[in-house]
DNA sequence: ACAAAAGTGTTCGATTTACACCCATGC
DNA sequence: GCATGGGTGTAAATCGAACACTTTTGT
């Protein structure tokens, strides 16, 4: 990085055309059967009025890491301690020149999953604020799109070996619950039984709740066991999504 | 991300501290049945004398890819144009404040992949440059020991579902040349009949050269028939590695 | 009683693993 | 001939998909 040694001759780093740095969010949740991203609504030029992801400068004292947290606690109106509970990742680094055209802004984007949360509202900007089916997030401001759309792909491969799906679930669930965030993510049903038993075949992917009233009823139906996420964040083996098939030999 | 709307009032984007962008890159190989890194050595201070991932600023008018191909070509003495078709990809940023003393730097990490390569001399600056196995590859300057384990966690990781590792081989290759790539970066012995089923068996992974000679003898033993890389970027079904096993339950 | 959701069992076929064995070449 | 690496075969164990069936609740 960095450093004299490979700075091409006749460059001094000071002298550079300053770079912006800032992160923008790709928050979700699972409502209502569908995938749902926080979006903003823009007030100013560029894109005036357009949709687009939450996000803010990197501060000249923080990480980016600590820039999305203090963001996402801004955005979901959670308190910074909720907000640093919740699955917060680095998606990836755009930097084209042109994805601003007022300066020079690289942005470092960051994906987060959220249960089910009342409202968007409450703490941040004044700025208007939505939860938006990913499927009708089309046309966002700047390259949103396509960081939403990354976002969206690494989120579901990252179901199938990591216990990320646990994110997307209040702190005690059961297992039809983590069942349709699979089936929400991914846009597949899966077999029941077998679901259940490949969860909990996999060691430190859910625990169950002991106690006193270790059940749930959601209306109709036979009360379910109700499960924590487990300590592990990788899982052995793997949960993986139906061969959408038809040969792709892909690219 | 960017943007008027929210930021924090009393904010001026061209007031900020001016960040310097930069790249650094992990570029691997396999030589003598082990895992090799390219690093420079330092000319100045900080860290002057240490060894580091080769890397440099972020031009004003390139994004972070096109310069990380440029330091890439730079460094390897390969033509822009072979550099090119080495497997380059974006890993994540560093960002820390702290992570150089001298400013504001922030440093998005790319992992390159070049098949054994004669020599890591040819253009690029004066700098000392050379491979190193990974494993003796320790307190490198700044950050770059973190970045490099990152690296090689992702690369490890994605043998087994992309087929990435034909990125180490030769533009045509042995089958026994594929396993020991696996075999060295995984670090485990492979059940040579069971490989060779696996990899033909996934479509788009490899492909048969025909024509006059397509064997190579590589010495002692019978000639190997020779393949190219396929397609396919994922690998269907994956070539999962042997469970590192002793009930991990992990975190 | 019936619908709805949870939970258990079982079967069948595909995949994986662990080997044994044959082939072609250099020394 | 023999060591070395390439390539084929196969039986046992394991895993996963599909689906029948029982249990417990609300209406």
């Amino acid at each position: 990085m960095v450093t004299g040694i490979d700075i091409p001759e006749g460059y001094d780093p000071k002298a550079f055309a300053p770079f912006a740095v800032t992160v923008d969010l790709a928050v979700f949740t699972v409502r209502q059967a569908a995938l749902h991203v926080l979006l903003v609504r823009r007030g100013q030029a560029p894109f005036a009025g357009a949709w687009a992801l939450p996000g803010g400068f990197v501060l000249p004292d923080e990480s980016a890491e600590r820039a999305a947290l203090r963001e996402l606690a801004e955005e979901t109106g959670l308190s910074r301690e909720r907000a640093a509970g919740l699955h917060l990742e680095q998606l990836r680094t755009y930097s084209d020149p042109e994805r601003d055209p007022r300066m020079r802004v690289v942005s470092v984007a960051f994906a987060a999953l959220v249960p089910d949360l009342p409202e968007p509202r409450g703490g941040g900007d004044a700025a208007e604020a939505q939860w938006a089916p990913v499927a009708s997030a089309v046309s966002l401001a700047f390259d949103h799109g396509r960081i939403l759309a990354d976002a969206r792909r690494r989120i579901g491969d990252k179901l199938e070996y990591t216990s990320l799906a646990t994110g997307f679930c209040p702190p005690e669930f059961t297992l039809g619950e983590l069942q349709q965030v699979y089936e929400t993510v991914w846009g597949v049903p899966l077999d029941r039984p077998n679901f259940r038993r490949k969860v909990l075949a996999t060691p430190g992917f859910v625990e169950p709740v002991g106690g006193a009233a270790p059940r749930r009823t959601g209306g109709r139906g036979k009360p379910a066991a109700l499960y924590r996420a487990g300590r592990a964040a990788v899982l052995h083996p793997p949960l993986l999504r139906p061969a959408a098939d038809s040969s792709e030999g892909g690219c």
